[in-house]
DNA sequence: ATTGATTTATCAGTATGCTGATATTATATT
DNA sequence: AATATAATATCAGCATACTGATAAATCAAT
């Protein structure tokens, strides 16, 4: 049975946390990659399509989708780098930062339903073992 | 930092473990997707497309359009449920079969890659501490 | 038996997420 | 300085995966 493999679990769980996320934060009108986007925008304004990108470990085609949405909704804009001739650095807007903060609360509250069941040693353990899984893919 | 997270490190690894499938699946020419639904078929020959989604937690939509993708490739055929006016069973074909037998060879290596480093126990605790996350998302 | 609710298949539209392709700018090499 | 390499932005196309909508068949309940 195919149920049983930890393969399986993983996809399931991540599944199933998309499919919160997705649900919650469309109470403050973004989807959960234009979520993602944003927070790594709040920690690092100013970066480029291709870096933010990298951050999030997506495709620049993709991630260049993804801002357009941001953009559509004014929570980022885009301006030239000056120092470059080619890079677009994107910034959060006002709206993107408040939107941002909402949507913090959110998530760490499904995050927060999500471990009520586990002890602290528990959710420490697992993200270890998961973190080993991540390498050892890696490598392979 | 949002890279600490458990939600972010699941939602890595589940990436990453996708990302080595469709890299290895395409070997044998299907994608993720269509190894699951036919993992499923395997497990339950003559599946509604309603039913098939349900298994596989997608939306009948979408399932549609994954067996479609595996019909147009002769690896399933679908016939008309001869009890029911509306269902139309999804079979795998020889081929299917085949190809399906390679393909568990495939997902079974990279699983085994990916907890290489884990002992059984840690395996076995990390299962066990995603099924508990996935019972605490749906109950909430 | 007719009505009403559910189940099923399937069309259309949007948002990811990928590969492939192309053009432009920067950078490194000679 | 000229050229080759790399980085960046962005177009197009395909495969998921969702919601919304519609039509047809089944089932439940009077």
């Amino acid at each position: 049975m195919v149920g049983h493999r930890l393969g399986y679990v993983i996809k399931r769980t991540q599944q199933v946390l998309r499919s919160r996320m997705d649900e919650q934060l469309d109470a403050v009108g973004v989807t959960t990659p234009q979520y993602a986007a944003l927070s790594i925008l709040e920690e690092d304004q100013g970066l480029s399509n291709a870096e933010l990108a990298r951050r999030c470990f997506l495709t620049p085609q993709t991630m260049h989708k993804i801002i357009g949405g941001l953009e559509a909704k004014r929570l980022v804009e885009r301006k030239a780098d000056p120092s470059h001739g080619r890079k677009i650095n994107t910034l959060l807007t006002s709206e993107g930062k408040k939107l941002l903060k909402k949507a913090h609360k959110i998530v760490q509250n499904i995050e927060g339903e999500m471990t009520s069941d586990l002890t602290e040693e528990e959710i420490e353990e697992t993200r270890k073992n998961l973190a080993q899984c991540i390498e050892s893919l890696e490598d392979s």
